[in-house]
DNA sequence: AAATCATATAAGCAGACACTTATGTGATTC
DNA sequence: GAATCACATAAGTGTCTGCTTATATGATTT
């Protein structure tokens, strides 16, 4: 749903979950290293983002392994589209976006 | 700044009025017309929307037009470049979006 | 210049949200 | 199978947010 999507990447400390997730795939402790925040605030966060498809959860032994979920950044990228008639002549954003893509 | 951004969007009214300005621009009296909200209610979502620079203003003799600022959807796109690795293989969301746009 | 009309701000309130501590669940390891 | 460890849920609290009504601002028109 569009509305858990958005509301997902409103709060910062979920975009910077997000963000270290990106960069690797790994477990909930491991991910509030460096971060002050509780373990059960963390779980908490999680939770809205797999609700959201931005993040899923793959069980791996005795952890679970978190790790970035295409679908909800799809799910962006198609809200982002009712919006094309209004990008700059110049999209630099869209370029670099489309450069790392097979066409 | 990218907080402003995501929270201007985590509401639904504020979408609601982004894509009715997508549409068409118009002002804030006519933007009301079918949601039922007030006036100061309407004021206050399009200062918001003003500030996360997702919609500007230009006066417009009597009125005031508001209209889709594209410097908020770019930096969406920006924001989106971040997550390139984990496009998957059939993009369609992000085809449609370049099939838009002049090369 | 006075009146009018579109929009903005003030003040207050109810509900949502992010956080905490305490406790529960459930798979793994010894 | 009992202990352990990662994660989830419960319950409570302060803050933020979106809404309202009332009032102010500020440009336009007569």
């Amino acid at each position: 749903m569009e509305n858990e999507l958005f509301k997902a990447l409103a709060d910062p400390t979920r975009r910077t979950i997000l963000e270290k997730l990106a960069h690797e795939s790994m477990n909930a402790s491991t991910l509030r290293d460096g971060m002050n925040i509780s373990q059960p605030a963390m779980s908490q966060h999680l939770a809205v983002l797999c609700k959201a498809r931005l993040v899923r959860q793959e069980r791996q032994g005795r952890y679970i392994n978190y790790e970035v979920d295409p679908d909800g950044l799809v799910a962006i990228a198609n809200w982002l589209t009712r919006y094309r008639a209004y990008w700059p002549q110049k999209i630099d954003a869209l370029k670099s976006l489309l450069e790392e893509m097979d066409p």
